[in-house]
DNA sequence: TGCCCGGGTGTTTTT
DNA sequence: CACCCGGGCA
C-alpha cells in the first residue's frame, strides 16, 4: 500500500473513495493515470476480482500501458482479467458473443470509414441519386452522427424534426440511403464503427438478461477520457452502472477536443444531474509542465464560457517563457523548426524522442518532414494514412474478410477482379444490383447464378465460378492452417503477391515489402499464441480490426522527433513542443471561426497542444503557406493575441541581411500592426534581433503572393524574363496578368502558375 | 477490359 | 498540390 504515500490529498481520496460514482477532474498533467492505475489496483488489494472491473480507454494503446502499470503494482497474473480497451474494442468483443442474438454472424466484419463511405456510394448511384448533392462523405457524417445519437434507420425516418433538416439541406432521401445502408451492412454482415456502440446499446436495451449479465460482470466502470465521450457511449455505461453505480469517470472540460465526432461537453456537466450521489475530486496540481506553461494555458482557457471552475497550478520552475517565432512562409517555419531541435539537442544534450511537433492537420506536416530530412534530424509522424489503409494491405486484408465473411460486399468488390481475373465492372454491377433488388448479399446471389437470371455469358459465369472456387478452398483451411501459413497462402493463391512482384517501379517494390510486413505481423501473431486456436486467422482479423497507428510502437522509432496532429497528441509528454501553424483560417480551422461553441473547442485544443509540454513551448506562424497548390497569406492566429504577453519571447523572420533578395522577401513583408501579434512590444527584445537560424532556405521559385502584385509593377518570370504588368483582371485565385515581357512581347498569365517574382514598382 | 489523360475537387481533427 | 473519377481510345 506504499503507493498511496505518493499521492496529494485530491489524489489519494480518488484513489480510495471506490463505492458509489465518483467523478475526477482531472487537470492537465495532474497525474490521472497515476490515479487511475492506483485506484484499480487499490480496489484489487481490497478484494475485488479483477475479472469485475472494466476500465475503458482512449486508445487501445493507453489501455495496455496502464495494464502493464497495473501488473507491477499487483502482480501480472491478477491484472491478466481485467477488462481494458476503448469503447469500439470492448463492445466489439461483446457483441462477438452475443451476435446471433441480433442476427449477425459471429465473425462479422468491421466496415472502416473508406468500406462505408464506398457502400454509400454505391447505394447513392443505385438510388439514381445524385452524388454532386448527396455527398458520400457529407451522407456518412450524417449517419455517423445519427448512430451517436442513437438514432437508428427508423428512427431516423420517423424523426419529424430530422427529416425538415434534411428538406430543407436538399437531401430529401437521406433517410431512405441510412434505411438501405442499414440494410445493405446486416446482409453482409457488416458493422461499421458506430454500429459497434449502436448496435451494444440496442442488445442491451433489447435483451435485459444480456444486460443482467454484463453487469454483474463489470461491478466497477472506470472511463478515461470522459469529456470525450459522446451520447451512444454515455448511455451504454450508464446501462452497465445501472445495477452497482460503481462507475468513475476521469476527465477535463478543458481537453473536450471531439465535438465533432459526437462528442458531448455536456457529458461532464450532466453528470451530476444522472448521480446525485456523485462524489467529485478535482486534481489541480499539475506535475508535468513550468509554471509559465502552466500560466500561459491557463491564460488561454480562461476565455472560455463552457467549463467547470478550477485553477491548475504547479509548484515546478518557473521555466522559460514561450517562444513565437514569425516565419515568412511554411518551409522557412519547418526550417526553424528542425534548426531549433538540432541547437537544442547538442547544447543541452537532448534526445530526439524529447521533441514533438503539434499541427492541427495533418497536411501540415510535409514541409516540416522536408526540413528535417535535410538536417538528417529523424523523425516519425503519427497519423494520416495508417499502415492497414494503404492498399495493399487492403487488398490481401479483403481476401482474409471474404474468406471469414462470404457475406463482407466491400470486401467481395475490391478483389473479385483483382488481380485482373476478367470479372469486369459490367459484370460486378450486374452482380451487385441483382443482389440488392433480392436483398440477399452478393455472394449468395453469385451463389445462385443460374436461377436468378444476371445476364451473363457463359464464359464469365465460368470465372465467376472460379472465383468461387478458390475462395471456397482457402475457406476449408481456416481452421487447419494457422494465420501466418493462410495468411501466405492467399498472398500467394491469390496472384497477389506475383502481381506486386513484377511492378519493378519504386512504389511496386514498396507495395510488395508491405505484403511482406504484415504477413511477418502475422507470423509474430502466431507465435504468440498460446493455444492453436488462438492462433486461427479471424482471430487475428479481430485483433487488427480496430488497431490503429498510435498503437504500435517500433523499437526502432523509439528516439526520434514526433510529428503529430494535436488530437493524436493527446495524453501525451514532451520536454520540448512545437506548435505550428498558428495562423488564422488554420487554427482555429475555418470552419470553426463561425461558431462560438467551435472557436471554443479549437481553443480548447490549443490548451491541449501547450499542456503536452514539461520544459519548452514554441509556437510559430508563417506569413505565406502553400493551400491546395495556392501560396496565401495568412494572418497570425488570434491565440496568439490571447496569450498573456508576459508568458512570450518574440522573435521574427527577415532577411535585411541577404541582400538582393529584400525587395521580394524581407521587404515585401511588413510587420505591420495589422498582424496581432505585432501589436505586442516586449521590453528588452528587439523584434528584429536577427535568428541564428534558418538561411531563409530556397525561396525554390515559388514566386510571391498572388494579392500582391498590381499593375505597374516590374515583375520576372523563369522564361520570359523581365517585364512589366499592365493590367490584372480576374478575382481572387484565378487573376490573369496582362504582362508586357522584355523581348517575348506582350503575355497573359494566370498569376496563381506563373510565378513571377517582383523586382519593382 | 484496361490504360491514359484531363478536369474537378477537396481538408479539419479519429475510433 | 494530389487524388479520384470519368471519358476516350487501343
Amino acid at each position: 500500500m506504499d503507493y498511496l504515500k505518493e499521492l496529494n490529498e485530491p489524489q489519494h481520496q480518488a484513489v480510495s473513495t471506490v463505492e458509489g460514482p465518483v467523478m475526477i477532474i482531472a487537470g492537465a498533467g495532474s497525474g490521472k493515470t497515476r490515479v487511475l492505475t492506483y485506484r484499480i489496483a487499490y480496489l484489487i488489494q481490497h478484494g475485488v476480482d479483477p475479472f469485475n472491473i472494466l476500465s475503458l480507454t482512449f486508445t487501445n494503446k493507453a489501455a495496455k500501458e496502464m495494464k502493464e502499470r497495473i501488473g507491477k503494482v499487483v502482480g501480472s497474473s491478477e491484472a491478466r482479467n481485467l477488462w481494458m480497451g476503448t469503447f469500439h474494442s470492448v463492445f466489439a468483443r461483446i457483441l462477438r458473443v452475443e451476435a446471433e442474438k441480433i442476427g449477425y454472424p459471429q465473425n462479422f466484419t468491421i466496415y472502416d470509414t473508406d468500406d462505408a463511405k464506398s457502400l454509400l456510394k454505391t447505394i447513392i448511384n443505385e438510388m439514381g441519386l445524385d452524388d454532386k448533392i448527396y455527398k458520400p462523405n457529407q451522407v456518412y457524417n450524417r449517419i455517423s452522427s445519427a448512430k451517436n445519437s442513437l438514432v437508428n434507420a427508423q428512427g431516423y425516418l420517423k424523426h419529424p424534426e430530422i427529416s425538415t433538416d434534411d428538406q430543407l439541406a436538399g437531401r430529401p432521401k437521406m433517410g431512405q440511403i441510412y434505411e438501405k445502408y442499414s440494410m445493405r451492412c446486416f446482409k453482409s454482415g457488416a458493422m461499421d464503427f458506430d454500429d459497434l456502440l449502436l448496435k451494444t446499446y440496442e442488445l442491451f436495451k433489447r435483451y435485459p438478461d444480456v444486460l443482467y449479465k454484463y453487469q454483474q460482470r463489470f461491478r466497477f466502470i472506470l472511463v478515461d477520457e470522459f469529456q470525450d465521450t459522446n451520447w451512444a457511449q454515455y448511455s451504454i455505461i450508464r446501462q452497465l452502472a445501472a445495477m452497482y453505480q460503481n462507475i468513475c469517470v476521469v476527465g477535463d472540460d478543458a481537453q473536450s477536443i471531439y465535438a465533432f465526432r459526437g462528442a458531448n461537453i455536456q457529458n461532464i456537466l450532466n453528470f451530476e444531474k444522472d448521480y446525485p450521489d456523485l462524489r467529485t475530486f478535482k486534481l489541480e496540481q499539475n506535475y508535468r509542465s513550468t509554471q509559465n506553461i502552466v500560466n500561459a494555458a491557463n491564460s488561454i482557457i480562461a476565455r472560455n464560457k463552457q467549463q467547470l471552475p478550477k485553477k491548475v497550478w504547479t509548484s515546478n520552475a518557473q521555466g522559460n517563457r514561450l517562444k513565437l517565432y514569425k516565419a515568412l512562409t511554411d518551409n522557412e517555419e519547418g526550417n526553424y523548426v528542425a534548426q531549433n531541435i538540432f541547437e537544442e539537442r547538442m547544447n543541452h544534450q537532448r534526445a530526439n524522442n524529447e521533441f514533438a511537433i503539434l499541427y492541427r492537420t495533418n497536411a501540415q506536416s510535409r514541409a516540416l518532414e522536408e526540413a528535417l530530412r535535410r538536417m538528417n534530424i529523424p523523425y516519425k509522424i503519427y497519423g494520416g494514412v495508417s499502415f492497414y489503409q494503404r492498399k495493399e494491405i487492403k487488398d490481401l486484408l479483403a481476401y482474409f474478410r471474404l474468406v471469414i465473411n462470404l457475406n463482407d460486399e466491400e470486401a467481395l468488390k475490391r478483389i473479385i477482379n483483382y488481380p485482373a481475373r476478367g470479372i469486369g465492372k459490367t459484370t460486378l454491377d450486374r452482380l451487385v444490383v441483382t443482389a440488392s433488388e433480392n436483398e440477399i448479399s452478393v455472394w449468395t446471389a453469385m451463389e445462385n447464378l443460374k436461377d436468378l437470371q444476371v445476364g451473363l455469358g457463359a464464359g464469365t459465369i465460368k470465372k465467376v465460378e472460379e472465383f468461387m472456387l478458390m475462395i471456397r478452398s482457402i475457406r476449408s483451411q481456416l481452421n487447419s492452417k494457422n494465420a501466418y501459413e493462410l495468411g501466405s497462402f492467399i498472398a500467394t493463391h491469390s496472384g497477389l503477391l506475383r502481381e506486386l512482384y513484377n511492378d519493378k517501379t519504386p512504389e511496386g517494390v514498396s507495395r510488395y515489402e508491405n505484403i511482406q510486413e504484415l504477413l511477418n505481423g502475422m507470423k509474430e501473431f502466431t507465435d504468440k499464441a498460446e493455444t492453436p486456436e488462438e492462433s486461427l486467422l479471424p482471430k487475428f482479423m479481430e485483433d487488427i480490426a480496430l488497431l490503429t497507428d498510435a498503437d504500435n510502437d517500433d523499437e526502432d522509432d523509439r528516439n526520434k522527433v514526433s510529428l503529430m496532429t494535436i488530437h493524436s497528441a493527446k495524453g501525451l509528454e514532451f520536454p520540448y513542443v512545437f506548435i505550428v501553424g498558428l495562423e488564422e483560417n488554420l487554427f482555429p480551422s475555418q470552419l470553426s471561426v463561425n461558431s462560438r461553441e467551435e472557436l471554443e473547442e479549437e481553443r480548447r485544443l490549443f490548451y491541449v497542444a501547450l499542456t503536452r509540454a514539461m520544459e519548452q513551448v514554441s509556437l510559430s506562424y508563417a506569413q505565406t503557406r502553400y493551400r491546395w497548390g495556392n501560396l496565401i497569406q495568412s494572418e497570425p492566429s488570434r491565440f496568439i493575441a490571447e496569450l498573456d504577453p508576459e508568458f512570450l519571447d518574440v522573435k521574427y523572420s527577415h532577411n535585411t541581411g541577404h541582400s538582393g533578395m529584400g525587395a521580394q522577401m524581407g521587404g515585401g513583408f511588413d510587420d505591420s500592426p495589422r498582424t496581432r501579434a505585432a501589436n505586442y512590444s516586449i521590453p528588452g527584445h528587439s523584434p528584429l534581433k536577427k535568428l541564428n537560424t534558418a538561411k531563409t532556405a530556397t525561396p525554390s521559385f515559388s514566386g510571391d503572393p498572388v494579392s500582391s502584385f498590381q499593375p505597374g509593377m516590374e515583375v520576372m518570370h523563369a522564361r520570359f524574363g523581365k517585364g512589366k504588368i499592365i493590367a490584372i483582371d480576374g478575382n481572387d485565385m484565378n487573376k490573369m496578368a496582362t504582362i508586357q515581357f522584355e523581348g517575348e512581347g506582350e503575355k497573359k498569365l494566370l498569376l496563381k502558375f506563373a510565378k513571377l517574382k517582383i523586382v519593382g514598382n
